[in-house]
DNA sequence: TTGAAAGCGCTAACAA
DNA sequence: TTGTTAGCGCTTTCAA
């Protein structure tokens, strides 16, 4: 059986060439291992390796050292553009280190544990989890196989998981005293769904920014999910069931847009006659009628420091901080209106 | 040593713990195998795997066949919105067949090579590549390497690596006709960069489908890239150094945004003033003002279809066609206006 | 500083 | 139908 093309070079070809032992171009390709090689030997080696071509199974070597330079990635969708930024950093912190990385689209959150489980048969170094199904039983299996795993965009209530996140309840705080400086009132909310952390932390963090001022949330509906079609969904639901308030804090801009739409549809205009705001500040958000108002999260970085904590956590370093909390910030555009100013 | 942690089960353990040999295990366990065992023996098997909790090591199954059940996807960028759908689709047909995809982000395309040869070392059974630089040196690695590989959204000129295309110049006459039967004949075009095919593609397209109706290119400018900011540089130079033309043909989105930025610099109306037409319909083009009209792709197939000639490649089945071409559909919004409507 | 030898977990040719 | 055996390419302990 020949399961390689011949043209496969060996460590053992290499070591031929050179006229040492195997072992020997072993130490010498590794670069901690390097030191214990004489000067000629190693140059002898070297240059050997580079005429034959050489380059080591990775395979091979995964399977003697139980490490495969691999990390996977669980992604609940790729089209929604919020991830492909926080993907972008994790690759690039990967990439840095020499990882590749396995990037799966979870379309059903039930698949998850199959696709963990043949994550976990390839033998990746680690996980980064950006799926935001709340209090999981994944968490706990990750656990138990003593899987490394960091959570991206999205809290452990369990804290057995570290953590990358966005400050929700900042971002939100940071909307509504925006609204309320423009001298809103009746504040309403379109909501995430609230069986994923997002969606009940921004909620609350809406309700507590409101309560700060002396306010209460004037109406709110939750959406199924965070898209254009269910905040349309939502949106309609809160004309129908609500005295129309003032602005409504959308709890993405997926869903903003859809707002936008229902508004159209019922000839009631942004920022005339509403304020709305969202969250993400997705690609083109300032280019949609009226510019949206929103909130900036740091996506990339996201990423690249989940990224970055799961290598210290695989390299068997101790964690630096469990929980990285990082700062979203105001997009002022063209969808809130100051009510003190020219109607 | 000890790489693996000890919870983890081998086939040893359960042959063990079913009482039969190693091999016996082996074969029970693979589906293509299963036929040459007894029903009893099968069911023992089966049900020790399942107990101990078995999951084969694909290390190990690796470096003893040379199949790692892993592809290698290249491309130039994750945040590009055209690629999320492409990703999508290549990850979708993976997953089908117990597949994993890594994921690069090739910022530089300098950086393509070296990242081909690190997924040569950890042995992916093959390479989709979405990444549109032309003349690539690397098509002559990768088809000496004997790697498995399939190009989309760009056509290998060479004709040595299979391709999944979109038509870009059916694509560009569905903008052109569209344009004349408004009653457009001073068209000119935003080029894409003319190192990469789609951008010579979409150019020839534009030229060649004026040319059927008896009509010349008024202007043309090309984009150092497929941005927005592109798009307004180039934009800016078609202004100063042409007559205005009464539409423009732009070759993606983006550069089409880039343009209405320009334009409303200037006080030009769109499509009052000058009419714009897209290309990919990205997410929220339709949201922008005015909507734009553009040339609507099938991403998500691209990828797919991508994927699944790569495998047939992968499986050793002769390739059913070698360059698949995929129809672009136009979509008609409010960004370009019939001239002999009212005004 | 280098070599010898064992073995990671699995598959497959061959034998029974 | 099942077992025996060898070995994929690499790393690492042990010995020299």
């Amino acid at each position: 059986m020949k399961p390689q093309p011949a043209s496969t070079v060996t460590i053992r070809d290499v070591a031929q060439a050179a006229g040492v032992h195997v072992s020997t171009v072993s130490r010498a390709l590794n670069p901690d291992k390097r030191g214990l090689i004489s000067a000629e030997v190693l140059k002898v080696v070297e240059e050997a390796a580079r005429k034959l071509g050489y380059r080591p199974n990775r395979a091979a070597s995964a399977l003697r050292t139980g490490r495969t330079h691999t990390i996977g990635v669980l992604v609940p969708d790729i089209t929604n553009p919020v991830f492909p930024p926080i993907l972008q950093g994790i690759e690039a912190s990967a990439a840095a280190r020499g990882y590749f990385v396995f990037v799966t689209n979870v379309v059903d959150p039930t698949l998850a544990r199959p696709i963990v489980e043949r994550m976990l048969a390839q033998r990746v170094d680690g996980l980064v989890l950006a799926i935001a199904t709340r209090d999981d039983p994944l968490v706990d299996y990750i656990a138990k196989a003593g899987m490394q795993a960091v959570l991206v965009n999205r809290a452990d209530e369990s804290g057995r998981l570290p953590a990358v996140v966005s400050d929700d309840r900042l971002a939100m705080k940071l909307a509504v005293d925006h609204l309320v400086s423009l001298g809103h009132r009746r504040i309403g909310h379109l909501a995430g769904p609230q069986n994923v952390p997002t969606g009940v932390g921004r909620r609350q963090g809406v309700e507590q920014a409101l309560r700060d001022r002396g306010l209460e949330l004037a109406c709110v509906e939750a959406c199924e999910g965070y898209s254009r079609e269910a905040g349309r969904v939502a949106m309609q639901k809160l004309l129908e069931g609500h005295e129309r308030p003032e602005a409504v804090v959308c709890c993405n801009d997926l869903v903003a847009l859809g707002a936008y739409d229902v508004l159209r549809a019922h000839g009631i205009r942004v920022p005339q006659d509403i304020s709305i705001t969202g969250h993400n500040d997705m690609p083109l958000v300032d280019m949609v009628n009226p510019p949206l108002t929103t909130i900036r999260l740091p996506h990339r970085e996201l990423g690249w420091r989940a990224a970055e904590m799961l290598f210290e956590g695989i390299e068997g370093r101790v964690l630096s901080s469990f929980t990285v909390v990082l700062r979203p910030e105001l997009v002022v555009r063209e969808s809130t209106r100051d009510l003190a100013g020219e109607p």
